[in-house]
DNA sequence: GTAATTGCAAACCGTTTGCACCCGA
DNA sequence: TCGGGTGCAAACGGTTTGCAATTAC
């Protein structure tokens, strides 16, 4: 766990943290509310407020990236800065599907180049349905 | 202008549906509070909750399509189903640029097949800085 | 000890909605 | 005429913030 980039920016370790933190790893895609339920269950009551706080910060310090993959609420992922990754987004049952096309990537250089563009960022999300929801 | 698209649908076309086509042909991307202000300033005060219903009922109708861009806000463009685009966003001044780019498309229907995924829409949007604001 | 963290409730902000009135076809 | 359109104010839902109490280091 990124632990270490927690506490070299004068942040506290905190139980709060920690149990948000672990929860990432279980499931690679959160939003403030999920969080907030998840720990509920498992007797962690922790206030809307602070998981806002919490994740505020985490972004702020590259812990965490936000997704605005629907226009409802903000998604988080762990940031993992060597491994880029755009978005399968299941329309009917949210599920996210994660993936990396390089040849995307490098189009997406040229397109900017052509622009006078200098790219800090981009979001690819290819929404749809997904093998599961197609049966039923 | 797509007055027809509009009354084909039991839709009445008033004054203001009017008044906000015609600043879409003017201004190619807007949100809901930049409508209100255009239209004040024209002298044609209009409730918000208007622009909403009117925005609302044209995406509906296929008139425009709405675009998060942002976390903050909606804004939308007029609908054109034969000339799909991507946006660059330059996230200083906010300018957006549009793009098409048809490897990209492909490449994305190959991503899809790969994972058994039914593309129903996308979002490619590059975030980054103008040729204009690289200047100062 | 002290600065960061937390909970609570209230504020915020974009957007939606209920209701009574208005207007286009 | 009549069903869609509109304005107003209140509601909504995700998110943020002020404040006083708590906790990590």
């Amino acid at each position: 766990m990124n632990l270490d980039i927690i506490q070299n920016k004068g942040l506290k370790l905190t139980k709060h943290k920690l149990a948000i933190l672990k929860l990432f790893e279980l499931h690679k895609h959160l939003d403030a509310h999920k969080i907030n339920t998840l720990l509920n269950e498992e007797g962690n009551n922790v206030s809307a407020a602070t998981i806002y706080r919490v994740l505020a910060s985490f972004e702020k310090n590259g812990v965490v990236v936000r997704h605005n993959f629907n226009e409802d609420q903000a998604v988080y992922e762990l940031a993992d800065p060597n491994h880029h990754h755009d978005h399968l987004i299941c329309t009917k049952c949210n599920k996210v599907i994660e993936f990396y096309n390089c040849q995307i990537e490098l189009l997406q250089e040229e397109i900017a180049k052509k622009n006078s563009f200098k790219i800090i960022n981009h979001h690819l999300n290819l929404y749809g349905i997904c093998s599961e929801c197609k049966k039923t």
